[in-house]
RNA sequence: GGUGGGGUGGCCGAGAGGCGAGGCACCGGCCUGCAAAGCCGGGCACGCGGGUUCAAAUCCCGUCCCCACCUCCA
C-alpha cells in the first residue's frame, strides 16, 4: 500500500515516501487568532485531521504541528481600539478555535506552538538570511528587515510565478524596501505600540513579520527538512511562497510536499466581512448535530471548494442517519449471537483504495454506503455472517473518518436520569401499543404511535420487537 | 496582464477512453394491519462546436461561462 497525495508545488499526484521510514512530519498553518473562527477554519483543520487519521490507520507515526499566530498587525490594531490587551484578545480567540475543533471531533495536534514562543528562532533565521545576502535591514531607520526577493532566483517556484509578472501591491507601504515585492521578516516597533509586543533584536526592538514564524516553528519542531506542509489554498501566495523562499535561502530543505485545502463558499460567494456572509463556527455548530457538521465538511474532496447552501446540512443528516440506523440495527440484531465476533474491524478494500488515493473521501463514503447497503440486505435475509462482516467494516470506516456515532465525543443528551425516565415511559407505551396490535386494536395502537411521533419519537417495528429513537 | 481550479442527472458529489460511484429528493415494487426502517427497480447526466478512436464525460482543437490567488485571509 502506498499513499498518494497531490503535491501542489509539483502540481501532480505523487507517491508519498516519508523522510524517515514509518513517520510523517506534517506542519499546518493554523489561524491568526484575531476574531472568531468561521466554517472555513473548521474545514481546514478537519482536512488535516482526516489526513492524520488515515496516515495513522496505515501504521505511520504522525507528528502534526499546527501553529497559532498570536502576534500580528491585525491583532494589535483590533486590540488597540479596545481596552483589551492584544495578548488577551489573541488568547480569547484561541480558546474559541479550540472549542470549535473539539466540538467537531478534531483531534488535538501533536503540538500547537504559538508564534510568540519562538521569536528567538525567528531571529536566528533572519540573521542567517542577512549573512547570506538575502535580507537587509531597512536603511530608513525603521528597524524593519526585509527579504530581498530579487536575490533569490527561485522566488515564485511554489506558485509558478515569475517575479516580473507579479502585480505589485498597490496598498503596500514601500517604507524602506528595495523592491515592492520584498516582504518584512522583522518589523521595528513603532511609536504607540505596546511594549509587550516588542522584542529586543540585533536590528532594534520589534516583532516578527508574518511569514517567518512558520519557517521557525516548522524547523524547531519538525526539523530543517520535513515531509508535508499544509494550509488553506489562499495561503499559497504570498505566505507559503515567502516561507519557502526564506527557509531555503537560509539553507534549509524545508517541506518536501505541499498540500492545500479548498475553501468554503456560501451560496457561491467567498465569505467576507464586507458581504457579511461569514458563517461562524458557533452558529454553524448550532445548526445541526456536530457530527452532522463534520460529515458535511468532510464529504467533499479536501481540495475542492465547498459551497454551503440551505439544505446542505439536512442532506448530510439524512446520509449519516442511514449509517447510524444500520449500526444500531446491526448492533441490536447481532448482540448476544455468535456472529458478534465474526469479521474484523478493518475498513473495506474499496474504502482503503479511495483513501490512499489522495484522500478521496467522497469515493470512500461511496464504499461506506455500499457496506451499509450490503449489511442491511444481509440483515433482511437474516444472513448474520455477512451482516457481521459489513457491520465491522462500517464501524472501522466510520471510526477513521471520526464519524463513529458511538464515540465518546458525540455522546450528549442521551444519558443521565432524564433519559432513563424517558426510556421507562416510552417502553411502557410500546408495551401497551404492542398488546393493542396483538388484539388488532389498531386505532389505539396508531394513537400511541402518533402521540410518540408528536413528541419527536419515531417507532420502527421489526420481527424482534419495536425500536424507538429520538428525532435529532 | 500573470498563475491555478472548475462547468457531471432535480440537488450534492466521485470518476477521467469501454459494465451509468455514492448520497439526498422523486416515482414504482417487496416487506408491514397501516406506517417507519430496510431491500429491489426506475429517470438513459457529463457547458457548446468540431475532431481522433471500433468506443470519449474522459484524449485533441476551438469556443463560452464561473471561481480563486497575485493585497490581510483557513
Amino acid at each position: 500500500m502506498t499513499i498518494r497525495l497531490y503535491d501542489s508545488r509539483a502540481q501532480s499526484i505523487t507517491d508519498f515516501v516519508p523522510l524517515v521510514d514509518g513517520e510523517v512530519g506534517l506542519y499546518v498553518c493554523g489561524p491568526t487568532v484575531q476574531s472568531s473562527p468561521h466554517i472555513g477554519h473548521l474545514r481546514s483543520a478537519l482536512v488535516y485531521d482526516l489526513w492524520r487519521r488515515w496516515f495513522t490507520y496505515r501504521g505511520l507515526r504522525v507528528t502534526l504541528v499546527r501553529n497559532v499566530t498570536d502576534i500580528d498587525d491585525k491583532i494589535l490594531n483590533l486590540a488597540a481600539d479596545t481596552a483589551e490587551e492584544w495578548w488577551a484578545r489573541a488568547y480569547r480567540y484561541e480558546l474559541e478555535f479550540t472549542a470549535g475543533y473539539t466540538a467537531l471531533g478534531i483531534l488535538p495536534p501533536t503540538y500547537e506552538p504559538r508564534a510568540t514562543a519562538s521569536v528567538s528562532e525567528m531571529q536566528a533565521i533572519v540573521a542567517t538570511l542577512i549573512e547570506r545576502g538575502h535580507a537587509y535591514p531597512a536603511p530608513d531607520g525603521s528597524g524593519d528587515v526585509y527579504f530581498d526577493t530579487v536575490s533569490w532566483p527561485t522566488y515564485g517556484a511554489l506558485t509558478n510565478q515569475k517575479l516580473d509578472d507579479m502585480v505589485s501591491a498597490t496598498d503596500a507601504d514601500p517604507r524602506g524596501k528595495r523592491d515592492p515585492r520584498d516582504f518584512a521578516l522583522w518589523k521595528g516597533t513603532k511609536a504607540g505600540e505596546p511594549e509587550s509586543a516588542s522584542w529586543e533584536s540585533p536590528w532594534g526592538p520589534g516583532r516578527p513579520g508574518w511569514h517567518i514564524e512558520c519557517s521557525a516553528m516548522s524547523k524547531r519542531y519538525l526539523g530543517a527538512a520535513f515531509d508535508i506542509h499544509g494550509g488553506g489554498l489562499d495561503l499559497r501566495f504570498p505566505h507559503h511562497e515567502n516561507e519557502l523562499a526564506q527557509s531555503t535561502a537560509a539553507g534549509d530543505d524545508f517541506a518536501h510536499h505541499w498540500m492545500h485545502n479548498g475553501l468554503v463558499n456560501v451560496d457561491g460567494q467567498k465569505m467576507s466581512k464586507s458581504l457579511g456572509n461569514s458563517i461562524f463556527a458557533s452558529e454553524f455548530l448550532a445548526m445541526a448535530r456536530p457530527i452532522v457538521v463534520r460529515y458535511f465538511l468532510a464529504a467533499a474532496h479536501y481540495r475542492s471548494t465547498i459551497d454551503y447552501h440551505d439544505g446542505a446540512l439536512e442532506e448530510a443528516e439524512a446520509a449519516l442517519d442511514r449509517v447510524e440506523v444500520f449500526l444500531g440495527r446491526a448492533g441490536r440484531r447481532l448482540a448476544g449471537t455468535r456472529f458478534v465476533g465474526v469479521g474484523s474491524r478493518v475498513v473495506s478494500d474499496a474504502f482503503a483504495e479511495a483513501m490512499d488515493d489522495d484522500l478521496n473521501v467522497p469515493q470512500a463514503l461511496g464504499a461506506l454506503h455500499d457496506s451499509v447497503r450490503r449489511g442491511n440486505a444481509a440483515l433482511d435475509d437474516d444472513d448474520l455472517d455477512t451482516a457481521a462482516r459489513e457491520w465491522q467494516h462500517t464501524r472501522a470506516m466510520v471510526e477513521v473518518l471520526g464519524l463513529d456515532p458511538y464515540a465518546p465525543e458525540w455522546r450528549g443528551s442521551d444519558e443521565g436520569a432524564a433519559h432513563t425516565a424517558l426510556a421507562t415511559l416510552v417502553d411502557k407505551l410500546l408495551e401497551a401499543r404492542n398488546s393493542a396490535r396483538a388484539a388488532k386494536d389498531f386505532a389505539n395502537a396508531d394513537r400511541i404511535r402518533a402521540d410518540l411521533a408528536a413528541a419527536g419519537i419515531t417507532i420502527e417495528d421489526s420481527p424482534s420487537g419495536s425500536h424507538w429513537s429520538l428525532e435529532q
